[in-house]
DNA sequence: GAGGACATGGCA
DNA sequence: GCCATGTCCTCG
């Protein structure tokens, strides 16, 4: 390839002199083994190899060349001090190294940075480098999609043809002649159109030494037009000035320097960014830019597009060819912002001046497949890396966040007041142990909340109604035998979902037809119990007949661009009832939306985990922040079984700091996060024995591993093994331990010793999530 | 004693 | 994960 770029580790050790040193290459992978491995690069690739390319290199007796990415490069000898060998054997059958086959990538895939990062999280997370490299790097920047190698023609110069001129045949001579009046190379399938011949013809002339072939790599993809708008001319408040002070104040003197910026709903915390993130460009450097998924809508893209001419955009249904545009875009520092959920945490930036992560509180930045990293963390991890400002912010933080602001790690900006003094809405509590409940059935919408509904519509208003479950009925049994329709792979009930008549496992996502009368008694028809947002979208058509609604879940929103076209809708008044799961809960701003009704806070409220309390405050407190954004106000009916519960009751109050203080105490008496660490570790077979086998095996393991750990400072208490929650998913039986330490040295040591010495059997997968976000 | 099913361990 | 090698078992 012409046109190459300098390698960015060339041949340091190499050199004129026969005595030069030769390279080695470290190499890691994403398939066992997960060491690395270390390669001879052969003198013929001394300067096309550079830390952060894919390499194909033999390894054992396989008879292919395995992929690897090549993460250090040092001379064979003297071994420099600070190279430890990659195993301890190596460094003494350093001699037997295996030279590299090929070298992959034209470009490194990774800067330094990302590779220290990726080796941290390594560590951390305790996976292979080679497995968090692999998932990492976009497929897109991987094959180069979106790009095509387009091969050019020029005539030699004269002095180096043959001489004597080879013998052309008419058509050699007609393109010969036809090449030699261009000025300027000429693209090998151009000059066979223009001379009404096949490429064959003008390779020939190549072959005949009278011309020249080049290669070019050309980008395909269009990117999307700029929608620059004039900028908006927004008046900061006192507190967001401050915050914004305080975090340009960062920008200036540099260095790593962690914020928390806890501003109510509507108290405009994007429009800081934005200041903060200006200040950053105005610097020449990039900012990323992390967004939960589900708020990454279009309002939000062009917030930021009609503030700057450059941003990337990265959210899950990119194509290859895009994403891929996009990574070199940014890996060549043509990019200011990037935008995006969770893996953009990883955009190879040139020149990463900050980085933000909105809704910092979201479980969704927590990946659930190896490396099962959380893409906050790893972010506050970058920061101090790069040395840069990292924003962290919510209206209602997560425990960790606030703790460590509270002892001073997190710098703490508040935002305690909505933009232009807006009031917060009231909340009000109905307590559905005390509705009436008419024809004896307990329905959707208490008479209360029906008539708020009615009344906010007569009034012009619009409304959101909040479920936090999808489908039509949760579960479907028979009622004179109790025959409960359960999922064939896992141990749940299907949920019946009615639009498109079917029963539908909600986790493994095994669909079936329903029976029409139960297969154990045959006695009845089968009945739909519990409620889902189509039996609310039924109900709020029964009850509010004429008046435009959407529902808005993953069901009805599979067709991207969908969500766009809803929200227009709404935003233009056309659609008068917005209901759905908790993706109408964040995020949006519809200043004409009077009243939100929450249909059941309760949902996550008793599920077994430590952070239920915490899940249910935010899901109340973050969609009661949708409302009373306009001039005619808001206000907030929660509908709950449990209106004593302080995470109830503090959510009503919007006293965000009462609950944390009141759950922090909770789960300092639990030694709960954020007072230990917390890892979790799940065995899993399709076979039930070999899982529960394995399980036994592995507690012996953790008991040796926590005798010889000497740890007496910060002991290791392993809980376990038990059963899953959900002990079937997916088809596979699940155990699992929790292991619990306030030292995150110790909780890694204990868990690392522990699968040392553990026999893995091949039908039993481990699984390893350390700060676990699910506990099912 | 051959041949096959299955387990084991190294891979630079 | 892949593949060579080792181990145990069956059958003739």
């Amino acid at each position: 390839m012409d046109d190459r770029q300098p390698a960015l580790f060339s041949n340091t050790a190499s050199g004129d002199s026969a005595t030069a040193a030769e390279l080695v290459a470290r190499v890691v992978f994403n398939c066992p083994p997960f060491q690395p491995f270390d390669y001879l690069v052969p003198a013929d690739m001394v300067e096309s190899i550079a830390v952060g390319k894919r390499v194909l290199v033999p390894l054992g007796r396989r008879s292919k060349p395995i992929t690897g990415y090549c993460v250090e490069l040092f001379p064979r000898s003297p071994r420099p001090a600070d190279v430890e060998a990659a195993t301890p054997d190596a460094a003494e059958r350093s001699f037997q190294l295996k030279p590299i086959a090929r070298v992959v990538d034209e470009e490194p895939l990774l800067t330094p940075v990302l590779l220290r990062l990726t080796r941290w999280m390594a560590d951390y997370y305790l996976c292979s480098w080679g497995q968090v490299l692999d998932a990492i790097v976009p497929a897109g920047a991987k094959e180069q999609s979106g790009t095509r190698v387009r091969v050019f023609v020029e005539p030699t110069p004269p002095d180096e043809r043959p001489d004597p001129l080879p013998r052309l045949t008419p058509r050699q001579t007609r393109v010969w002649s036809l090449l030699q009046q261009q000025s300027r190379r000429i693209e090998v399938s151009e000059l066979a159109r223009s001379a009404r011949c096949g490429p064959a013809v003008v390779l020939a002339l190549v072959r005949k030494g009278l011309a020249r072939r080049s290669l070019q790599r050309t980008e395909q993809f269009q990117p999307p037009p700029s929608e620059l708008s004039f900028p908006e001319l927004v008046q900061l408040n006192a507190d967001q000035n401050q915050a914004l002070w305080e975090i340009e104040g960062g920008l200036r003197s540099g260095g790593f320097r962690p914020f928390l910026l806890h501003g109510v709903t509507g108290s405009g915390k994007t429009e800081v960014y934005l200041k903060a993130i200006e200040a950053t460009v105005q610097q020449g450097k990039e900012a990323i830019v992390l967004v939960p998924e589900i708020s990454l809508t279009p309002q939000t893209i062009s917030r930021f597009r009609g503030r700057f001419p450059h941003v990337a955009v990265l959210h899950s249904h990119l194509g290859d060819a895009e994403r891929g545009w996009y990574w070199r875009q940014i890996a060549a520092g043509r990019m200011q912002v990037v935008v995006g959920a969770r893996s953009a945490i990883f955009a190879p930036t040139k020149n990463l001046g900050l980085i933000v992560v909105d809704e910092e509180h979201e479980t969704s930045f927590k990946q659930e497949t190896t490396p099962r990293y959380h893409a906050r963390d790893v972010a506050v991890m970058r920061a101090q890396m790069e040395g840069v400002p990292v924003v962290l912010g919510s209206a209602t933080p997560s425990l960790e966040s606030w703790h460590n602001a509270r002892r001073g790690q997190y710098r703490l900006l508040s935002l305690p007041k909505r933009v232009l003094d807006l009031p917060l809405p009231h909340v009000h509590l109905i307590d559905l142990r005390h509705e009436p409940v008419r024809h004896g059935r307990f329905r959707g919408i208490s008479p209360t909340l029906e008539q708020a509904i009615g009344q906010a519509l007569d009034q012009g208003g619009q409304v959101i109604l909040l479920l936090n479950r999808r489908g039509f009925s949760t579960f479907v049994c028979c009622p004179s035998c109790g025959y409960v329709v359960k999922c064939r792979f896992c141990d749940v009930t299907l949920t019946y979902h009615s639009q498109r008549s079917i029963a539908m496992c909600h986790y493994c996502g095994h669909e079936q037809q329903l029976p029409g009368q139960c297969p154990e008694c045959r006695q009845s028809r089968i009945c739909y119990f519990g409620y889902g947002t189509e039996k609310l979208e039924a109900e709020v058509s029964v009850k509010f007949p004429g008046v435009a609604a959407e529902r808005m879940d993953s069901d009805t929103m599979r067709r991207p661009g969908r969500y766009a076209e809803v929200l227009d809708a709404f935003r233009r008044g056309e659609v008068r009832i917005l209901l759905g799961t908790q993706m109408i809960a964040k995020g949006l701003d519809f200043p004409n939306v009077t009243l939100v009704g929450v249909i059941n806070a309760d949902l996550a409220l008793f599920i077994p985990d430590f952070r239920s309390a915490e899940r249910t405050f935010q899901l109340v407190a973050q969609v009661a922040g949708r409302t009373g954004r306009g001039p005619q106000g808001g206000r907030v009916l929660v509908q709950t079984f449990n209106p004593e519960q302080p995470c109830i009751q503090l959510a009503a109050a919007h006293n965000y700091e009462a609950f944390a203080e009141s759950e922090l105490t909770n789960r300092r008496d639990h030694a709960y996060p954020p007072f230990a660490r917390l890892a979790r570790v799940i065995l899993r077979s399709r076979d039930r024995s070999a899982a529960a086998e394995a399980a036994g095996r592995l507690a012996g393991c953790f008991g040796a591993a926590a005798r010889d750990v000497p740890n007496p400072g910060s002991p290791v208490r392993i809980l376990g093994p038990a059963e899953a929650p959900l002990f079937r998913l997916k088809n596979y039986y699940r155990y699992h331990f929790q292991v619990q330490s306030e030292s995150s040295a110790a909780l890694h040591q204990a868990i690392r010793s522990a699968l040392a010495r553990f026999l893995r059997p091949r039908n039993v997968d481990v699984v390893v999530d350390i700060d676990p976000v699910s506990v099912l």
